[in-house]
DNA sequence: TTTGTTAGTTAGACCTAACTAACTATATTT
DNA sequence: AAATATAGTTAGTTAGGTCTAACTAACAAA
């Protein structure tokens, strides 16, 4: 049985990491490679991090971090402010343009409805959900 | 209902996003860019391509992989031999150590395995692969 | 056998992205 | 008020990975 469940599970994780490659190439960040993606969704995850929150969490240097987030204010994807409360530190914000990336896992994530919805009975796709539910849960208990 | 499914792979995705994550932590491949990983896949998909062979499924220029190749050589994870029907291609093989990238997306189905076994039932089991092996085939389908 | 083609390499340019060291500007502490 | 600490930048280095152009070696065909 666990042999069953590793193969499909293989299968089944191909799939989803093919729907978010072609989501990718839905999106309009096919100019973006993978590090300023990577700098984009940690930004959306942190709301609105100065550097030193940025860099700890991608554990890069503050300089490495400065660089790459210029060229992603050059892009147009995210801009800077200075904060109120101590003038040293300075917030990094998506713009809408930046936000576009999370559009990223909708598409994929629509796809992959659009395949559910379509291959199983309305039955099944409660099942279907029931299942995955509970063994979230149980990652989530972890 | 498609929002609930949405919502479910949405929670699924990143945890098989996140056990192939650990799983590259486990792996013997730390010292690897995600460049090079790519590389080590491709090659061992096309069962000891030559450099067209691989260019061409990488869509990269022959120099590129000339370079990359040549890292990967240094790095002891693959190696070349010369064709006997014809002198001027090279073949790219996997060393022992280059195919350990292979246990890494083993190492992620483990762990979800172990996760799906510990939270479902041996009935829901069996209910679960089902409906993944459906979804899966009305993929190959298209 | 000469001519052209194919496989892969070498050289050189360019970009991204990481680092350290040294800097400026602002806050904090003593 | 002076010394120290913190936030972020600037300058310079290094390494990886891509490209084009020009090359060598081996094969194919005229």
């Amino acid at each position: 049985m666990r042999d069953k469940i590793k193969l499909s599970i293989a299968h089944f994780s191909r799939l989803i990491t093919n729907a978010e490659g072609k989501a990718k190439d839905l999106c309009d960040v096919k100019d973006l490679t993978s590090t300023q993606l990577s700098y984009l969704e940690t930004i959306n995850e942190l709301d609105n991090p100065n550097f030193t929150e940025l860099s700890t969490e991608l554990g890069l240097k503050k300089p490495s971090v400065t660089v790459v987030i210029e060229r992603l204010i050059t892009k147009g994807c995210i801009y800077k402010t200075q904060s109120d409360a101590d003038r040293r530190t300075t917030h990094i914000h998506l713009t809408e343009v930046g936000k576009q990336i999370n559009q990223r896992h909708d598409f994929a994530h629509d796809y992959m409805a659009d395949l559910i919805e379509s291959s199983l009975s309305s039955t099944e796709q409660e099942q279907f959900v029931l299942l995955l539910n509970k063994v979230l849960k149980s990652y989530k208990g972890k």
